[in-house]
DNA sequence: CAGTGGTCTAGACCACCAG
DNA sequence: TGGTGGTCTAGACCACTGA
């Protein structure tokens, strides 16, 4: 037997409970007996029940015994896009081309176009805040795609992505080539570090042909 | 000492990748040196190391040993919003109106307006399956929101989300109270329940009152 | 081949909290 | 107050895989 004890006994709770015959707010069986009805020790079934937990599937309550959670849409894992690598997985030659690029107090503005295959991909207005990230002042982001040079540089920053629909201005239609009006997605995304803010960027897609995808 | 062991070492290690004391790339202590450090046992050190390999942060290899994870902005959660609990946690009246009521083959197709405080929230459009749910060809949804409804007769299904920029076409237009063409978010969302899809449903957003996060 | 993580055991003590 | 889950131990064997 290659998959693990722990993994079979998840398995087996998690396919009652899709399938309906564990029901929702439908108690379980405590640790103490499944140790008995898998022939196995009290920690194995913990590990698998933790697991369920996690999997938002179960809650356990002390005293009480473990159940079945209510069933919840409220959290899904969306893919926020790396535009380069999504391009470069599409056979696609992938270039950020810089527009313009200006300095205000402690801020770095940059605005410019990701390009894949030729065509506009996304608008990209961004600030990077010089006292977070000092050396993005001598950067030459004309060679460079301001994200991933910053991926490289902040390591492991906390991020807030908002999602919008917006109708196109006159600026972004003729970038993005669109018509004015257009309704386009605009995510907006802050990161941070440590407490202190890294950069925010919004980034505008053709709503036509773009799309997020968030599976649960 | 209330917090848990296993979470203590946790948060030492989390703490030390996201100051970048630890980089990306870099290697851990093995777990049989770090139950030495933190003079415990090494199912502990283990429970912790694996809580951060779920989280993301830390990639591990037998024979190689433990490395911080190269950052990646692509998974985020995503809260999927329940129309209905949003407005009521905003302390308004909630409503769903009913537009029309269809039978095609085994579908049952229903359009329908989200009311939250008096005013439009969302336009919906659904189709349910009566071969998976046949009983909703029954149930009266002019008093019972249809989302609420499968959520608690189809419990722990799967679902796909797409999310999109469109313009708000004539009819969506005069259903939100906006203007034609207006930026809308619109939500497509497909449910399955072992194998079987449940449900399709569109939801259009008012793209200037409507935004959705995602937190990493 | 040997170091590393993955898994599992058979106990133990304790905090919590519903009955 | 006793049942339940949360945590932890000090071992053990094994699978994998990189040096």
């Amino acid at each position: 037997m290659k998959t693990p004890l722990h993994q079979t006994i998840r398995d087996d709770i998690e396919a009652r409970i899709k399938s309906g015959v564990l029901a929702p707010g439908a108690r379980l069986p405590v640790e103490h007996e499944m140790q008995v009805t898998f022939g196995c020790s009290r920690m194995t079934v913990h590990k698998a029940l933790t697991a369920l937990v996690q999997a938002g599937l179960v809650e356990r309550r002390k005293k009480a015994g473990s159940f079945v959670a209510a069933p919840q849409i409220s959290a899904t894992v969306l893919e926020i896009p790396d535009i380069e690598a999504q391009a470069r997985a599409r056979g696609e030659t992938y270039a950020f081309r810089l527009l313009s690029r200006h300095i205000t107090d402690d801020k770095l503005e940059l605005t410019g176009v990701h390009i894949g295959g030729g065509r506009p991909l996304c608008f990209e207005y961004r600030t990077i805040l010089l006292s977070t990230v000092p050396s993005a002042a001598d950067v030459d982001f004309s060679t460079v795609s301001p994200g991933s040079w910053l991926l490289q540089q902040v390591p492991w920053s906390q991020a807030e992505n908002r999602i919008h629909a917006v109708a196109a201005d006159a600026k972004t239609a003729d970038l993005l080539d669109l018509d004015p009006g257009a309704a386009c997605l605009r995510v907006d995304r802050e990161t941070w570090h440590d407490g202190q803010v890294v950069t925010f960027v919004q980034q505008t897609f053709d709503g036509a042909h773009f799309h997020l995808v968030a599976r649960f």
